[in-house]
Order: C-alpha cells, then sequence, then structure tokens
DNA sequence: TTCCAATTGGAGTGACCGCTACAGTAAGTG
DNA sequence: CACTTACTGTAGCGGTCACTCCAATTGGAA
C-alpha cells in the first residue's frame, strides 16, 4: 500500500487539455487582444467546451494570466542566455542581442501580447498585465546586471538609462517587425542596436570620467 | 434674398457634437484598444445616445478610423517640424528629437492608441489600423527626407536603416514611458537616442567610404 | 405659417458575452 | 463491487454587444 512511486496518473488527459487551451489562448489572444479573446473562440479552437475551460482556470482573466506566464517561461527559455565566455564588452552585448533578436523571432507571441496588455489602461487592470510587468521587471534586472558586469565604470543611474535605452530599442525594433513583418532584419537590426548601447556607455563613462 | 453670406450655420450642434464624440471615442479607446471601446461607454462618456453616433458615423470602424485620423492631425500639429535652420546635422537630429518627444508627452493618444491597433492581428483588419498604418507612412516618409538631407552620404539602404532604428527607438522609448509613467524622462531619452542615431549615421558613412 | 432637413431620444433587435449548473463518463482506489 | 476523482458535454442564465427604427424636436428656408 502507498506504493513508493505514487505517480497519480492523472487519468491520461488532464495536462494536455490544459496545454492545448493555452495554446489555443495564447494564439487568439496575440491576434485579438485581452477583450477580443472570446471564451466560445478559445473553445472552437481547442475543441473544448468552455466547461473545461472553467475547469483549468478560475475566469478568463486567470487564463490570459496564464498564458502570459507560459509564453515567458518559453521566451525566456529561448533567449539561451550566454553563459561566463570572454570577449569584448561589445562582443558579448552583441551576442545578447543577437539572442534576443532570434528569441523574439522563434517566440513572438509573449512580446506581442505582452506590450498590447500594457498599452492598454482599463480602470480595472487585468491580472495578465500585472504578470506581465512583473516577468519584464525581472528581464529587465538580468540586463542591468549584466551592464554593470560590463560597464563597472558606469554610476546607477547611467546604468538605468541605457537599460532603460536597451530595452526601449528591442521593443521598438519588436513593434517594427510585427508592423511590416519580414520586411525587417531583425537580426541586423539587434546587432546595430547593440553597437549602440556600446557606444552610448562608452560615451557615458568618458562624460562621467572628465 | 439669398444672402451674400450664406453661412448654413448647420443648426449649431451638428459639428460640435461629431467632436465631443470623437473626444470621448479617443479617450477610451485610447485606454482599452478596438474591442473594449464600446458604442454604450462613448455614449455615456460624450452624453449623446447611440443613434447620434451612428448618425454621424457608419458603424464602430468608421469611428475609430475618425479617431485616428483626428488624434493623427492634432499630434502632427503638436510636432512643430523646425524650418530650414542651420546647424550641425547633430543638432538638428537633436532638436526634430526633442520635438518629437515634447509631442508625445502632449498628446500620446495617437501613436498609443496606434500601436494598439497595430499589434492586433483580427482576421478582418479594422480600418482604424489601416489608416494608422498609413499616416505612420506619411511620418516616416518626413524622416526619410530629413535624414536625407542631412546625411546625402548614405546610400538608399542605409537611410532606410537608419530611419527604422530611428522610429524604432522612437516607439519603444514611448512604450517605455506608458509602462512606467512619468518615471522615465522622454526628453532626455529622446537627446540619448538622437545622438545615438547620429553616431549610426557617421559609422556607417564611414563604413561605406572605405 | 408651412415645410424640410438636421439631429436627438428612447426603445428595442438578435447575436454574442463570460460564466454556471449539472448530469454523464471513465479511470484509479478500497 | 461501490466510491471518489478528474474531467467532458449540454443547456442555458443574465447581461452587454453593435446596431436599427422611428417618433420627437428644432432651426432655417419658402
Amino acid at each position: 500500500m502507498t506504493r513508493p512511486h505514487t505517480t497519480r496518473r492523472k487519468r491520461a488527459n488532464g495536462l494536455e487539455s490544459r496545454q492545448r487551451i493555452l495554446d489555443a489562448a495564447v494564439e487568439i489572444a496575440g491576434e485579438r487582444g485581452y477583450e477580443g479573446t472570446s471564451i466560445a473562440a478559445v473553445s472552437a479552437k481547442c475543441g473544448l467546451p468552455a466547461s473545461s475551460i472553467y475547469w483549468h482556470f478560475k475566469d478568463k482573466d486567470d487564463l490570459i494570466a496564464a498564458v502570459i506566464e507560459r509564453s515567458f517561461d518559453s521566451w525566456l527559455a529561448a533567449v539561451e542566455l550566454p553563459g561566463e565566455e570572454t570577449g569584448t564588452s561589445l562582443q558579448r552585448v552583441t551576442v545578447m542581442a543577437a539572442n534576443v533578436a532570434k528569441s523574439l523571432v522563434d517566440a513572438p507571441d509573449f512580446l506581442r501580447l505582452g506590450l498590447m496588455l500594457a498599452l492598454e489602461r482599463r480602470p480595472t487592470e487585468p491580472r495578465g498585465r500585472t504578470v506581465f510587468l512583473q516577468v519584464r521587471g525581472v528581464a529587465r534586472q538580468k540586463i542591468t546586471e549584466m551592464l554593470q558586469t560590463l560597464f563597472p565604470e558606469l554610476d546607477e543611474d547611467g546604468i538605468h538609462t541605457l537599460t532603460t535605452y536597451a530595452i526601449a530599442g528591442a521593443d521598438g525594433l519588436f513593434v517594427q517587425r510585427e508592423i511590416t513583418g519580414d520586411a525587417v532584419d531583425l537580426r541586423a537590426m539587434f546587432e546595430l542596436h547593440a553597437q549602440s548601447v556600446h557606444e552610448v556607455a562608452r560615451r557615458m563613462a568618458a562624460g562621467a570620467g572628465r
């Protein structure tokens, strides 16, 4: 009794259904935003009835928040942040930019949906927006730490400004690509941006040092 | 007998009501996006019944498109594009960036709503999105022309890349400010971006010349 | 004064919304 | 075997959606 490996095989379909619901939801929400994502549409796309969706998720807000969380995880996995490799600071910034560019091409849903939620300002903020801002804060923190190790001569304010500028460029280039499609070579533009960020850091350091 | 000044005073309220409807709509649409903008909410905010809205506008799509058009006009007016003043290319880029930053602080509705529409990808594209992409194209053309006069040594591809990068930075910085509020000093960041764009142009020219 | 066109007000329309109630089914557990 | 747990399927609830119909109202023209 009480088998050592109480695997508790959850009646096969449970987890798979949850994934199917999230797959459908991320697709629809990434196309149509929060209000545009109807439970009926998600239900039709994943083939499960509305009651199943509400068994797996408390309400629509909960569903969207789960979508954000999962797509952030898969995006983070796609970034493949580089290890402690050596090289010039420019090289390391460029490598990181290339990774981010690749991840945004491979998994654009996270940022597209996230930006749509972030731009909205409804009176009662949906949980999905809060979750997005949180995970975005996590990503920002990682960038800040990297820039601190790369440019130790900069003070806190400088690092803050540099981080903001780096993220803004990434967001903006992503938006450009979402609007104009493949006409934008995201990797080339991100390489350009990496050079810019590096140059800004150099200028800042020179200005502060004099 | 056919008064010389046949001003045809359109029964007073006509045009004013139209403006009131647009005022209400731009506010709600800027907060909640396309799907989130309900006619009932617009009606409540402007104090006119739904039937009046439908007398002035064909349907919801038409209303949103009109909102985009009008807010683009007021944004363009806020940009106050500088004349043929002289100065170094860096100075002129910086002045332009400052103007755009100011206009985005003063009239953020245009870009906020526009970006929300642009990021959405519903099967049948709303006219508002098309209108936004059109007027955005107009703005892009102006930037291209300015950069061409400032950096005549760059070829078409270089100008294209430079324009894309300049716009991306502006979009990204705007998004940052919308997300984090006044914590972002938009004017300072735009000045930084102007320097970056100028530096990129210099690097491009040097690279092409060798 | 009569008439017309420009608006407004209000009352609805059917379709869709998020969400729920509840019975049914199938697998593991005693 | 009965019993519990983990879902699925159907039907439908009240509310809101975009949108329409049509009877007022109101100012200007004839």
